[in-house]
DNA sequence: CGTTTCGAAAGACATTCTGTCTTGGAGGTG
DNA sequence: CACCTCCAAGACAGAATGTCTTTCGAAACG
C-alpha cells in the first residue's frame, strides 16, 4: 500500500536522522533536537514534516498514546536504495553497473572499501556455486 | 574555475543525451530530435536549457561558427559520479561503502554484472600490489 | 462543569526551481 | 538597405520546499 518512493527532501531527511538515531517520539522532542531553544512555529514545522514524510510512507505515527510518538517506517538503506535506482534509471537505463564501475574505478573507495567489497564478490559468488551445483 | 556541481533537470539532461549520442550540434538540431515538429519555441526552450547547462559547466559552445554548436562538457559517468556523491553526502556522512554494500547485496546485478565487478577488483588489486611491491 | 492549556491538522505564505514561451536586438545575406 | 536567422535576456505559470498562523478538539485542572 502506498508504496510511494517520492523524494525526501533534506528537512524530512532530517526528521529522519533523528528517528533513527533516538528512536521513536513525539514532535516536540524532534523539534527540541532540531531546533534548540525553539518555539510553538518550529513545532509546527516539524509537524508538517512529519505529516508529509507520513503521506510518503516514511514515517509511521502512533495514534494511541497522548503526545502522538513518530517512527520511522523505512530504514537508511531504503532511502539509499531508492536514490541509487534514479540515478540508475535516469543515467542509465535502470542498470546498475556504471554506477558501481565508477565507484571502483573512481578515487571514492579506501582500500578498506575494496577488501569489503571483494569480500562481498566472493560470498555471492559462493552463493551463485552453490545454488548452480 | 566554475566547476559547480549543481543538479542537472530532466529536461537538461535530455539535451545531454541528445549531444553524448550525436556530438557537437547546433541548437536547432538538438530541438528537432527532442521535438520533432516543434517551432521557434522549442527552439527558444532549448537555447535556454543549454544556457543553463552552460552555467552549469556541462556544455561548451563553439562561437566561432555560425550556428553556434553546442558540445557536452562533462561525460555521463561525470554526472553519475556527481549524483552518488550527493546521495553518500546526504544519507551515508560522504562515504561510499554502504552505496556499494546496498548495490551488491541487493538484487540489483545480473551475473553478468557481478563477473564484471570481480574482473574490476581483481584487476585494481593487481595494481595495488604492483605498488606495494 | 467551566476554563485553560496543549497538541493536531489544515492551510497560508514566500521563495525557489523547472519548463516553457515572448521579446528585443545582434549579425550575417541578398 | 531589407531581410532573415539566431542569440540573449527575461517573463511566466506551475510545482516543490521550508516556515509560519490559525483553528479545532481533546485532555488536564481547578
Amino acid at each position: 500500500m502506498g508504496r510511494t518512493p517520492q523524494h525526501v527532501t533534506d528537512a524530512e531527511l532530517a526528521i529522519l536522522e533523528v528517528l533513527w538515531d533516538h528512536g521513536e517520539q513525539p514532535v516536540r522532542a524532534i523539534a527540541d533536537r532540531l531546533y534548540p531553544g525553539g518555539g510553538a512555529s518550529e513545532n509546527a514545522t516539524v509537524q508538517k514534516l512529519c505529516e508529509r514524510l507520513l503521506a510518503k510512507g516514511c514515517v509511521e505515527v502512533d495514534r494511541a498514546v497522548r503526545p502522538r510518538t513518530y517512527r520511522a517506517a523505512v530504514e537508511r538503506g531504503d532511502l539509499i536504495e531508492r536514490q541509487l535506482e534514479s540515478v540508475a534509471d535516469r543515467l542509465c537505463s535502470g542498470s546498475f553497473l556504471p554506477l558501481i564501475s565508477r565507484l571502483v574505478d573512481g578515487q571514492k573507495l579506501t582500500p578498506e572499501d575494496i577488501d569489503s567489497l571483494r569480500e562481498q564478490i566472493e560470498r555471492l559468488d559462493q552463493e551463485r556455486g552453490d545454488r548452480d551445483a
